[in-house]
RNA sequence: CGGGGCGUAGCGCAGCCUGGUAGCGCAUCUGCUUUGGGAGCAGAGGGUCGUGAGUUCGAAUCCCACCGCCCCGACCA
């Protein structure tokens, strides 16, 4: 039955999603008075649970004070989330039926593009985690405990190594591949600091799946049948998102994609190109070298007094130059060996690409005592200007290597140098490299345009993982010519708990929640004024809840008797998308009130009609 | 882990400085009135003041320790 619901809009993103490379364009806002048509039919059996006065709603009129972020705060009020411990909560009924809407959809399309669900343990054995090489590189985020026999066990934060396992023990043949297994499960990451509630939880629901090919091309074509899944999925949720090239992270593994839901309150920054379809975390954006080639030092070096002034900021506006005329020296320690890594002033360094490279993998920032015994001079006033640069490594960035008449530290307390030049007051450096973040305004590294920046939360990532977990836990298959290879592997997440987060942090208004029609709890409220009191009012009420649920949208029929406000109130709060009012002034000429959720006004509708009215609205009829 | 802040009724808070029988608003319960945007009146219930150990005749309040929660933590060189 469902089925059939869902053919015409699979029709529809067909056309829209088409089969060509992985797009990351930002689809259009959602239009909130259409609903896609499966979104109306969530399939729940007839009820009267759906009452207010049988369920369980508590609603709040104050937020909890630790909550931080808008959509903390309304889950909190809401009533669909209650915090047990740091970064650990309950989910409440209505809060759990807005949870289970993202898991059907995310299910359905990935049932259809060939993924097979299973679940597996939470609980794993330390052992597979020391096989991998993971149960040391996870770090304390990896929760481990013991059981009676003290033997090491620890709670699944990710599942590669068991799936690993799974495979390794049931195929034998290239015949069996390729296969693509997901579950939807709570995973446990013991993060340093959980927050924003369902956010950055220590407990949450993932959807992570792990795909084993026989070869590359295989894992590369389903990497891009997951693109265009997860795409789909984002879509039918109704979320503003954006897919952009990320970094691998500790999952490991080459080639990766992230998607975000844009808003302002996300914890990573993206750079888009909006003339292209480039688009890339922050992380891993590419700065490009500057086109102009780097000119003649015309001033001469000087040694300029600069008292009490450590920052670039500072130093500039002291001397009335411009930010861009600075370079600062970040000093940095790869196990003893020292380096400068210099960076533009207005710029600011990305740890990630530093990281990577050779010599400072990995890296951290030197420390007060370093710095003295290596350039003899205090932090704020360091340079890579006259330094031992037999045991000093100079990496600059792109930018960096383009300057000139620059101004850096002395090495000297309280000093500055003006009129830096290269090659002419210092040797060129050891190493130029893109190590900055970028910024707004650089060019795009597709050269298609400039870059601009947005903020996002991750909901989804997925990685072309190739034969990291395999060859480390031997999975391997027959080949054609009997000969045993190792299989190549792909590794797809969703933050299922986060998306709803996520998904109040980019629909919301002063009075509430607006949930997307596909992930609202209730599709449908039906709220009477004077349920108890007016017989009329109860039966209108009455009749066209059970209509509703007959037609199979999921309707809520607030028949608490409470007063409206209480009623309105507690409706908005909780996001439900679609309001009809049964009272007696609009009965008394056949009529009931309808009002959209984001509408600014209500309109009223035939009663008799009530039913159609609804479904073309759902259906957007 | 470092720095800062906070733990008092289900939620939001006052009381602490200056020690002396634990309060306010919302929520909850009862009754009456009210019923198209979080009602009014009257009454009621509910707190080992995070935990432990001290000082004191007496501790929510002062001291110490611990626990929990929240915020910040390259940007500096």
């Amino acid at each position: 039955m469902l089925v059939g619901h869902i053919l015409p809009y699979l029709e529809r993103l067909a056309k829209q999603v088409g089969n060509g490379a992985p797009s990351s364009k930002v689809p259009t806002s959602r239009d909130n008075t259409i609903a896609p048509v499966e979104s109306c039919l969530y399939p729940t059996s007839p009820t009267n649970i759906m009452r207010t006065s049988k369920y369980f709603i508590s609603t709040l009129k104050e937020a909890p004070s630790d909550a931080e972020i808008v959509s903390h705060k309304l889950m909190l009020r809401a009533g669909l989330i209650k915090r047990l411990a740091g970064g650990i909560y309950t989910w409440m009924p209505i809060g759990l039926r807005i949870l289970r809407k993202v898991e059907n959809v995310i299910r359905e399309e990935m049932d259809r593009a060939g993924a097979i669900e299973l679940s597996m343990p939470a609980v794993q054995p330390g052992e597979l985690w020391q096989e991998s090489g993971r149960w040391e590189k996870y770090g304390p985020e990896l929760l481990r405990l013991k059981d009676r026999h003290q033997r090491d066990f620890v709670i699944g934060p990710t599942h590669e190594e068991v799936i690993t396992d799974v495979v390794r023990k049931e195929v034998r043949s290239y015949r069996q591949l390729p296969l693509h297994f997901y579950q939807i499960q709570m995973k446990f990451r013991d993060e340093i600091r959980p927050r924003f509630g369902v956010m950055r939880g220590r407990e949450f629901l993932m959807k992570d799946g792990y795909s084993f090919h026989t070869n590359f091309e295989d894992l590369q074509r389903e990497y891009r049948n997951m693109f265009e899944t997860y795409s789909r999925i984002f879509e039918r949720l109704g979320l503003k998102f954006r897919a952009v090239a990320a970094d691998t992270g500790s999952i490991g593994g080459s080639g990766s994609h992230e998607f975000h839901v844009l808003a302002d309150s996300g914890e990573d920054a993206l750079a888009y190109c909006p003339a292209s379809d480039y688009a890339a975390n922050v992380e891993l954006a590419e700065a490009l070298a500057p086109s102009a080639a780097r000119q003649d030092g015309r001033q001469p070096l000087e040694k300029v007094a600069t008292p009490k002034r450590t920052r670039c900021e500072d130093v500039a506006s002291f001397l009335q130059l411009p930010l861009t005329k600075t370079v600062k020296a970040i000093a940095v320690m790869h196990d003893d060996a020292f380096s400068l890594l210099l960076i533009r002033g207005d710029h600011t360094l990305n740890e990630i690409k530093a990281g990577k490279l050779p010599g400072l993998d990995p890296f951290r920032f030197a420390t007060d005592a370093e710095v003295e015994r290596f350039l003899g001079c205090k932090p704020g006033y360091i340079g890579p200007v006259v330094i031992d640069r037999a045991n000093i490594r100079v990496i600059a960035d792109r930018s960096v290597a383009a300057m000139s008449d620059f101004v850096c530290g002395a090495n000297e307390e309280g000093y500055h140098l003006t009129g830096v030049n290269f090659a002419r007051d210092l040797p060129e450096p050891d190493l130029v490299a893109d190590i900055r973040n970028v910024v707004a305004g650089d060019p795009s590294p597709d050269g298609k345009g400039v870059l601009e920046l947005c903020r996002g939360i991750e909901v989804g990532h997925i990685f072309q993982l190739r034969q990291k977990y395999a060859e480390a836990l031997n999975c391997a298959f027959l080949d054609e010519n009997s000969q045993s290879q190792i299989m190549e592997m792909g590794c797809y997440g969703i933050g299922v708990s986060r998306i709803v987060g996520a998904a109040i942090e980019q629909w919301h208004d002063d009075r509430g929640c607006i949930f997307p029609p596909a992930i609202a709890p209730f599709t449908v409220c039906i709220v009477p004024m004077g349920y108890s009191k007016s017989a009329a009012v109860k039966a209108a009420a009455d009749t066209l809840y059970a209509d509703l649920q007959a037609a199979g949208v999921d309707v809520l029929l607030d028949d608490r008797n409470e007063r409206p406000g209480v009623m309105f109130a507690d409706m908005e709060l909780i996001g439900i998308p679609h309001r009809v009012v049964v009272g007696d002034r609009g009965l008394a000429e056949g009529k009931l009130e309808y009002k959209g959720r984001t509408d600014s006004d209500a309109q009223m509708i035939p009663a008799a009609d009530a039913v159609g009215f609804l479904k073309g609205r759902l259906c957007g009829v």
